[in-house]
DNA sequence: TTTATTATGTACCAAATAGTACAAAATAAT
DNA sequence: ATTATTTTGTACTATTTGGTACATAATAAA
C-alpha cells in the first residue's frame, strides 16, 4: 500500500455530489457539473467511482439515506413523546429557505424521475421512503402504548398516510414555497394524529 | 396558401409526445425518442415546432392541462354531488394499471424535475396544479352550500390538503403500485371530507 | 535512493445529440 | 402546364457527453 495521497474525502465529495443531484436531478446533471462541485478531476473521479455518474448517484443517495434514517432514529429514540416528534419532523418543512423548498425531497425526486428509466435506482429511493414509513409506524405504536396517540385509525394506515403527506409536501412546497402557507397545511394534516 | 399537405395532426403528435414525456420525463427523452413516437421526420418536426424539444414539451403539457381541466370541469358540473365527485376523482387512482402508477402525475413530475433547471416550465405545471386546487375548492364550496360537505375545516385549507394528497399519490403510487393498498390509503384520506 | 504503489491532471476519443440546410415532393391557384 | 407555396426526408454539422489512456506526481517501504 501507500502511494500518492488522496486530496479528497469520499464522504465529503459524495455529500457535495448529493447536493447537486438534489438540486438538478439525475439526468440534468453532467459529470462536469459534478466534478466542479466535488472539486476533483476526471482522473481521481473515475479511479474512485469506476461506475461513473451512476455509481456516484447511488452512493450519494445511500449516504443521504443513511444520514436521514440515523438522525430520525436517534431523535425519535431521544424524544419523550414520539408522536410529538413526528409533528416536529413535519413542522421542520415550514422552516426552510426558498431554495430548499425548490429542491423538494431527494428521494421523492428520485422516484419521480427514475421510475421508468432507472428502475433499480428508483427502487432504492422507494426503499428509503418505506423505511421512513416504518419509522413513522414505530413512533405511532409507541405513542399508542404510552397514550399520546388517540386516533382510532390503524397505526399502519396512519403511517402510510403520513408518508403520502410527506411525498406530497415534496411537490407542494415547490408550488407554494411559503413557510406560513406550508405551516397551515402541515398543522391541518397533523390533526389526524390527535 | 395550399402547398404539400401535412401528414400529421398537431394535436395527435402532441398527445403522443406527451405520453413519452410523461413516462420518461423531460431530460431523459431525446428528440429521436419523440420523433419515433410521433411518427414524423426531422424536417416536419422543426417546421411545426421551431422551438424544438422545449416548445414540444410546453405545448404537450399545455394540451394535457387543458384536457384534464376541461374534463374535471365538465364532470364536476354534471355531478349531483360535487363532494362525491372529488371522491370519485381520487378513487380513480386506485383503478389503474401498474404502468400508469409508475408514471405518476405528469404535472407533479414536471414540478419535481424542472423546478431548478427550467423554472418557467415548472411554473406552468405548478399553475395547472393550482388550477386543480381551485376546482377542488369550487366543488367544496358547492358541497358546503348544498349540505353534502360536513367538515368544519375551511374549504380553502381543505382544497390545499386535497392538492397535497394528490401530489403525494403521484409518488406513493410508484412505491406501492397496488390498487388495494392505494384504495385503503385513499379512503382514509377522504375521511377528511365527511 | 531506489522501487512499488496509488492518486492526479490532461489529452484524447467515440457516440450521441440537437439542430440546420436544402433538394425533392405534393398540393392549389393561375 | 406552370408557378407559388408548403411539407417532407435526408444529409450534414457543431457541440456536448461520458469515459479512457497515460504520463507524471507524491507518498511508504525496502
Amino acid at each position: 500500500m501507500s502511494g500518492r495521497p488522496k486530496i479528497f474525502d469520499d464522504q465529503e465529495v459524495l455529500s457535495k455530489a448529493a447536493d447537486v443531484f438534489w438540486r438538478q436531478g439525475y439526468e440534468a446533471t453532467s459529470t462536469e457539473d459534478l466534478l466542479e462541485a466535488m472539486g476533483i478531476g476526471k482522473g481521481s473521479f473515475y479511479l474512485a467511482f469506476k461506475g461513473g455518474k451512476k455509481e456516484l448517484y447511488e452512493r450519494a443517495l445511500a449516504l443521504r439515506s443513511d444520514q436521514a434514517m440515523a438522525r430520525f432514529r436517534r431523535e425519535l429514540d431521544a424524544a419523550d413523546d414520539p408522536v410529538e416528534y413526528i409533528r416536529e419532523f413535519f413542522r421542520r418543512v415550514a422552516h426552510s429557505t426558498r431554495a430548499k423548498h425548490q429542491n423538494g425531497c431527494i428521494f421523492g425526486n428520485a422516484v419521480a424521475e427514475l421510475s421508468n428509466i432507472e428502475n433499480p435506482m428508483m427502487k432504492r429511493a422507494a426503499t428509503h421512503l418505506q423505511g421512513l414509513e416504518a419509522l413513522f409506524l414505530d413512533a405511532l405504536l409507541r405513542g399508542k402504548k404510552q397514550g399520546t396517540l388517540h386516533s382510532k385509525l390503524e397505526p399502519a394506515v396512519l403511517a402510510r398516510l403520513l408518508l403520502n403527506n410527506w411525498n406530497g409536501l415534496g411537490i407542494t412546497r415547490r408550488i407554494y414555497p411559503d413557510n406560513d402557507a406550508l405551516s397551515e397545511l402541515i398543522e391541518t394534516q397533523l390533526k389526524v394524529l390527535d
